[in-house]
DNA sequence: GATTGCAATATTGTCGACAATTCATCGTAT
DNA sequence: ATACGATGAATTGTCGACAATATTGCAATC
């Protein structure tokens, strides 16, 4: 199971909510980052009511937590799915992660404590060490989700370290980095950390951004790429003549 | 009223909800960003059900969708609150409009179309004829909330844009710019919205995201001013010996 | 007199049932 | 055969009542 890859409880511990509430948020949560719940799927209340033992009542609640997330979208009688972006509303997305990695990285350069830039070093060496063990995808991937948790606990604002987890979340569910990354990939992506830690030690702020926001950006090529293909395959064999998901949601609302 | 200024429908705009819902979530979400439901001040179900003539059940939906809009937060058991940030929450909180803002005037600079930036101009034209009439305090700022609306649609980015609107909200919340901004202040913002205008318009988009961040700073500068003062005042004349705000949330939550 | 434990109250959490609405299906008319 | 409208099934929205929990006030004790 993927379970646990960002820290297994990502609703209860934002807003103390009751402990069913938080239960089924937490396990749908781990589905949808885990892929068990696809981008587009409908979900339903009886459903999770079943699932969980309880009547509709919390189900409601956490499905509101998950809105919260940005993880799902509701929609008027209409019910609640996983959030779908468009190729373009994933562009956009990561045009928003970009600047506020940025910024958080910018932020951990100046206010980061010797402790602070000691544990991200250590996580940075943990995803070399990852790598070159030739670990699965899944503890890599863990071993770089640590390494942008001490980033975002160094810079000091939880309100920028809140959105940006929210963001990559959002984004995470939209590609199959874990299974898909080759290895030249993964040896760009791991010198581009390597830099930054080094940038932020150095309490380079400028230097941090920019090398931060090269992450972004290879992660982004990849993953629209990755789109691109899925979309490109799936309109030239359209298993299903009857399309079963409908036009592609406006999705703005996604902002929360 | 202020009710209006910043457009009616905060909530129902974003995603289809019920019309019970939407009008209960509008309504408060009135009472908040104009004041009558002061930062901290709690929010009873029961009292708005009483207020709305409905059930406790559709509160609830609606005490949610404003959370989602990072207007109130709850806790278990005890209830939902207005948010109520503390300086240096306010402080990050700027960091965030900042980034976000000085992102959208860079992206407004390089996407923006010819009727973009008349529309542009056109409203901070407008914001420069409130001043010259010495138009009420209300209309100036609903004026700049247009330039900013405009600004928003302009940069092709619905996620920045939501997200500043968002957070903007919050931080309109946490200070009375309408009624206590002296002259020289709306002299001096006035000059950045103009320049910003001239930036935007000749595409420069370096230049864009400074004057942005500047009219931001300004800002920032003038609500932590207010709330530094506030919050001496309220220390030294204490009119309540037992204060019925506990001792400030923490509220990192507040990321939706 | 201050503090701690307990009981009463107020408020939120959960439940099951019913109403409102949408979506899919089927029948009918053109 | 196709388009249009009615009908029924599936799903979400709303309700009122009850359970669980936090807060408040009082009393007993140190």
């Amino acid at each position: 199971m993927v379970r646990g890859l960002e820290r297994g409880g990502a609703v209860a511990g934002s807003a103390r909510v009751p402990p069913l509430v938080a239960q089924i948020a937490d396990e749908v949560s781990d589905d949808i980052i885990s892929g068990r719940f696809k981008p587009g799927e409908r979900i339903r209340e009886q459903d999770l009511a079943d699932r969980f033992g309880t009547s509709r009542a919390p189900v409601r609640e956490a499905i509101r937590l998950l809105e919260i997330e940005g993880l799902i979208e509701t929609e008027h009688w209409r019910g609640a799915r996983v959030v779908n972006l468009s190729v373009s509303q994933v562009e956009d997305l990561f045009e928003m992660i970009s600047a506020i990695f940025g910024l958080v990285a910018r932020l951990a350069a100046r206010h980061g404590s010797r402790a602070d830039f000691e544990r991200f070093s250590a996580a940075v060496a943990e995803m070399q060490v990852r790598h070159d063990e030739g670990s699965p995808g899944r503890e890599r991937v863990r071993a770089s989700f640590e390494a942008a948790r001490v980033l975002r606990e160094a810079c000091a604002s939880p309100l920028a370290g809140e959105m940006l987890l929210k963001l990559s979340r959002l984004a995470f569910i939209h590609h199959r980095l874990v299974q898909a990354a080759d290895d030249a990939w993964q040896l760009e992506a791991l010198e581009h950390w390597r830099r930054l830690a080094g940038a932020v030690q150095g309490r380079s702020d400028d230097e941090s951004e920019v090398l931060a926001r090269r992450i972004i950006k290879q992660t982004e090529i990849f993953t629209v790429t990755q789109l691109r293909d899925a979309e490109r395959t799936a309109s030239a064999q359209p298993s299903k003549p009857k399309p079963r998901t409908r036009p592609q949601r406006t999705a703005a609302a996604l902002a929360g």
